[in-house]
DNA sequence: GTGGGTGCAAAGTGTTTGCAAGTGT
DNA sequence: ACACTTGCAAACACTTTGCACCCAC
C-alpha cells in the first residue's frame, strides 16, 4: 500500500541501466527492488540489510557501487545532512524538486515542495551569476512532538 | 582591508572560551587569529595550515579539537555540501541566516541573504509541525566563468 | 565467449581519541 | 598544584578499490 508509481521508476532504471549496458544482475535487482518498494529515505547500510533479505548474495561493495547508478538516473537522490552516513530519497522521480526539514533529535524527514521558495532561488541565483542545478534547502528544528514530550517516538523505535 | 567587525566576533569567542573555563593557549590563539582574521570559508586543512603559519606547534588534533568550540561558540558555522570535507563560515556573527551558493565545478560559494526565503522556510515549518532551529538553503550550480570558459578560474588557482 | 559484475578484504579519507607529557590560571 | 591541553599515532566510520572468480547477454 501508499505505493505510487514506484514502479515506473524502477522501470525507467532498469531501462537506464541497459542504455549503458550494463546488465541486470540478481543482485541489482534485490537492490532496485528494494529502492524501489520504499518511499522512505535511507542510509546505505539500511540498502543493504534490506536488499539482503531479498537476496543474500548482496554484497555491501555492490550496494555501493549501485548506488551511484541510482542517483545518476536521477531515480534516486542523494542527500548529506550533515550527519556520518548520507541519506537516500527515492521520490526524486515524482518530485525532482522537494526540499526536506529534518528534526534534529529524531532525525524525522519530512519533504515539501514550495514553488515559492524555487522561484526565489533562480532569482537569487542569476543574480549572482550561477545556474542552479541542484538545491537543497535543509531545515533542522524540533517536531512537535519533541516539543511537547521532550523526546519523539521515532527516536524510541529507530534501531 | 576588508575586514569587518571580526575582532567583536573573536573577543566574543575568547569571552565564550572564559565563561567555560577553557584556557586560552598559543595553539588556540593561533587558531583563532586565523579563523578571524579571514572573511574566506574554509575548511579543517586549510585552518591548520594557515594556523601554522603563525604557530608552527598546532597540531591537527587542535584544529580539530577547536573547531567544535567555534561552532558551539556560533561565532563559526559548519556547512556540509555533500563534498568531502566540510567547510567552516566565520560569517555567522554578523549575519547568522545567510545562505550559500555554491559551483559544483570550482567550489566557489557565494553568500547571500534573503528575508523572503526566511519567512517562507518559517511559514512552512510551522504548516509541518517544526519549530525551526536552524536553517541552509545550498544551491549549487555552475558560475557563469564554468558556463562561458568551460572552467572555473579559481579551480586553477586552489591548490 | 567476453566484458561487465561480484564478494571479499584491504586500502582510503576525513575525523576522533587514548595517553603521557606540558601549561595556563 | 590542578585541571585543562597538547602532539602523536592509533583508532574510527563510512566508502572505495584491487583482484580473481563469475555470469548476463
Amino acid at each position: 500500500m501508499a505505493a505510487p508509481d514506484r514502479s515506473v521508476a524502477k522501470k525507467r532504471f532498469l531501462a537506464f541501466l541497459q542504455h549503458k549496458n550494463l546488465r541486470i544482475t540478481a543482485q541489482r535487482k534485490a537492490i532496485v527492488d528494494t529502492v524501489f518498494n520504499t518511499e522512505e529515505h535511507f542510509t546505505a547500510e539500511q540498502l543493504l540489510k534490506w536488499s539482503r533479505q531479498k537476496d543474500k548474495s548482496v554484497s555491501r561493495a555492490t550496494v555501493y557501487r549501485t548506488l551511484p547508478l541510482l542517483t545518476e538516473s536521477g531515480m534516486v537522490h542523494e542527500m548529506d545532512f550533515g550527519k556520518d552516513h548520507k541519506f537516500y530519497d527515492p521520490n526524486y522521480a515524482d518530485h525532482p524538486n522537494h526540499n526536506h526539514i529534518i528534526c534534529q533529535d529524531c532525525d524525522k524527514i519530512v519533504e515539501f515542495e514550495s514553488e515559492k521558495i524555487e522561484q526565489l532561488e533562480g532569482e537569487i541565483s542569476q543574480r549572482l551569476g550561477f545556474s542552479v542545478k541542484s538545491q537543497r534547502l535543509q531545515i533542522t528544528g524540533t517536531c512537535e512532538e519533541l516539543k511537547r514530550l521532550g523526546s519523539c517516538k521515532k527516536k524510541a523505535c529507530a534501531t
